[in-house]
DNA sequence: TTTGTTACCGAACACGCTGTTCAATATCAG
DNA sequence: CTGATATTGAACAGCGTGTTCGGTAACAAA
């Protein structure tokens, strides 16, 4: 990509970021994003067809940068999804929260995190259904699933919005407290738990 | 009041539902509300400062008649919610979901029901802290109400979207299901459970 | 019925935001 | 150097907002 392109959009993302993290995604205009990002108003429209379109895509940034890890091993969370016990995951998610990386949490802790919360919601699904392939449940597989993935959000939601006092392990263990009985594995043992981190 | 400010207002909140019913909250304009209720504008400002107050007293107004059931009891359920078991409480507010009361399922799986969700939410908060008085749990008392209030929510939201084919009865137990581990009492015998529906 | 009050109407208005266009300018890659 | 491409800034039409105001209709009480 150019680099001019690249420029732009970066100093649009920055912006963007900045801006999400003071005032919901519906209070902020367009106008306020190209001034504090230094760029023309046609600029910004060459980029994105819309401001939603701009949430959507930084919002598919931050989420492939979470789900995908340091961008150094490209494919390390793929070997991490095939581990016998969900919690080396969702520590491992959790961890990425509690670095703070990309500025996420101004995002999640947000006044109108909605839109968001959604799209996170949603790449969580897919994660999730792989873990409950090993996993039995008196619940519907789709409702479960969802319930999970609601409330590994809802989760960090709470973290982020009390200050983010408890550590990551801490977190991890209240999330596995409130789902505990739904992902208990069918019956393998769960082997290197360590070595997922 | 006045009969022509309630009928005024009446007809606001109609076309308002109506129109929530269709498309996102922030896809509704002012024109169309006053449009389709028949309204003049000023008429509108007088009634409502901003199209958020207007969903402001929406919320206000059905959660209002969703937690104090019946009108002709106002304090029903107080009763209900001093029982032992906090079951016979939740499968009442599904109850009012399975009656779609005041169409509040359009609301719910609409697309952006994020600030009607959370009214719903924040209401439910207080419910669920009385219930938790007579629980014991190893998670956080507010963590835990959050986590639940999410779930109920969650819960909903998820009936509505998949066409609400399952019974109240059955969806509390998917809901009791999910949340079984914190609500169980912490001594006392349940007795009468019938008598608080 | 009359009178004073209150709500409604609807048209107009200023304001701000959106998304597009265009010609001029700057940066790129070969 | 040259052609292609990105950026700029200004201008523009369109739309939605929230307010204003004089005229009209419904009300409540004497």
């Amino acid at each position: 990509m150019d680099r001019r392109q690249r420029k732009s959009r970066e100093a649009i993302f920055q912006a963007f970021s900045e801006l999400l993290s003071q005032k919901s995604f519906y209070q902020i205009t367009v106008s306020q994003i190209i001034e504090k990002a230094d760029v023309g108003r046609a600029t910004f429209y060459a980029h994105f067809e819309t401001k939603d379109f701009l949430l959507k895509a930084l919002c598919e940034e931050l989420l492939c940068h979470i789900f995908d890890a340091d961008s150094g091993q490209p494919h390390v969370h793929r070997h991490i999804f095939e581990c016998d016990t969900p919690e080396p995951v969702f520590l491992h998610l959790f961890r990425h929260f509690g670095r703070n990386d990309h500025h996420i949490l101004d995002l999640i802790s947000g006044q109108n995190n909605g839109l968001f919360l959604q799209y996170f919601k949603s790449g969580l699904t897919g994660l999730i259904a792989k873990q409950l392939e090993a996993v039995s449940s008196a619940l519907p597989l789709d409702y479960l699933i969802n319930h999970i993935a609601a409330t590994f959000v809802e989760t960090v939601r709470w973290w982020a919005a009390n200050g983010m006092h408890e550590t990551p392990e801490q977190i991890t263990q209240y999330f596995m407290l409130a789902v505990q009985e739904h992902l208990t594995p069918k019956a393998k043992k769960s082997p290197g738990v360590r070595d997922c981190l």
